[in-house]
DNA sequence: CGTACGGTGTTACTAGCGGTAACCGAAGTA
DNA sequence: TACTTCGGTTACCGCTAGTAACACCGTACG
């Protein structure tokens, strides 16, 4: 019987799980990273000793909020890695999907890469600000995975797919935020310029001899 | 004598101001980010108003904090970009000086990449956390300029540089960042894998045919 | 029928933060 | 001596994250 019993009231606590999860997403979404507990509290229409009831501290429901939105964007990148397509293909797809991802929810996504943590909640430390973005770790982490299991690097192959693999996160991050500030060009064009120097162009150029004015 | 009364204030306020980031500088190099202007008051030896009446808000004396050594980082970078060498080289000796800096000062490298703005003092806004991390949107730009100034890159070269200014920049703070806190390998190393990887060496490899116990 | 109990929820609080108003005392000047 | 001005402090505001203590409500058990 405590089996049964246990089952109900964790089904109802996974529901309530779920209803709190959607408010704070939504107050998230509106207020963006600097959603207090108080707001999100107000918007799931309880107080806020529940929250910390569910979720223990501000982190917990973070990671909760960003385990969501980050599994279900590392689920659209793996479909553009994995697809059966040639290698170029793949890479300015997997760019695309990201870039239209972030773009079609700027909110969530600077969620999701500042958290914000400032762990002034007194003597208490605080343990999700250790790790800062853990949404570049594991896109990073999952990258490498995939260029080592599909491309043949030679002798270090695993040490050099994980350095290449956080590199081009972090490339595609930061190329993506200075565009999604200032949207220099079209999606595609960014698209196709990281492409380019993934594939080496930086180095195939050659110097630029007459300046201007020289 | 209106002016010369104001240069010998003004001389007195600098040496203030300077001594003042001095020991903020202590602060954040000793508590993080999460350094509070109550610390920084207390270890400069006075109290918080002086410090609002010289830098304004946080935000104010964060900026004057990360500027201060965003131009030393920048001055180094520069020195490395600039050098009369041939671009391979350049490229892992800018790298390598970045490197060198962020293991130098791993809590410095932190306040200047997060500075955590929350910005919750009340309804008067937050200015300094609209703009995320100065530090590397300047990196790019600066990166950007150069690029475009020393390599020939054909028509629409402009955005092009600085589409790949900011990539690399990326790049290179993301590989950092995660290098920082795992060592996985040694800076030399993690240096060579990068400018390979700048170097088209993803494009030229092969696919991996035969996979394990496959 | 009454009673003790676990779960759900609230109010009211602590401690610390960024930021500010109001006061205090020591200089210089008429 | 009286008045202003500047460096500095105390004491406060409103906010935050987080918590302790209490109240209600259905249910099992004597």
């Amino acid at each position: 019987m405590d089996t049964t019993q246990r089952t109900d009231q964790q089904r109802s606590a996974d529901r309530r799980r779920r209803e709190l999860l959607e408010a704070a997403d939504r107050v998230v979404l509106r207020d963006g990273p600097q959603a207090s507990m108080n707001a999100i509290a107000a918007e799931a229409g309880i107080t806020k000793p529940i929250l910390y009831r569910h979720f223990g501290d501000k982190g917990g429901l973070y990671a909760a909020l960003a385990t969501r939105h980050t599994d279900a964007l590392l689920d659209s990148l793996r479909a553009a890695l994995d697809a059966p397509a040639d290698r170029r293909e793949r890479v300015e797809s997997t760019l695309d999907t990201y870039l239209a991802a972030i773009e079609a929810r700027p909110q969530v996504y600077r969620f999701l890469m500042h958290p914000s943590e400032g762990g002034q909640g007194g003597d208490h430390g605080f343990d999700v600000g250790k790790h800062s973005a853990p949404l570049l770790r594991r896109m990073g982490e999952e990258l490498a995975q995939v260029i080592e299991e599909r491309v043949d690097l030679g002798p270090g192959s695993q040490q050099l797919a994980r350095v290449w693999g956080h590199g081009i996160v972090g490339m595609m991050h930061a190329a993506g935020d200075w565009w999604l500030g200032e949207r220099p060009c079209s999606q595609a064009e960014l698209v196709r310029s990281l492409a380019d120097l993934l594939w080496g162009r930086l180095a195939a150029a050659g110097d630029r001899v007459g300046g201007p004015g020289f």
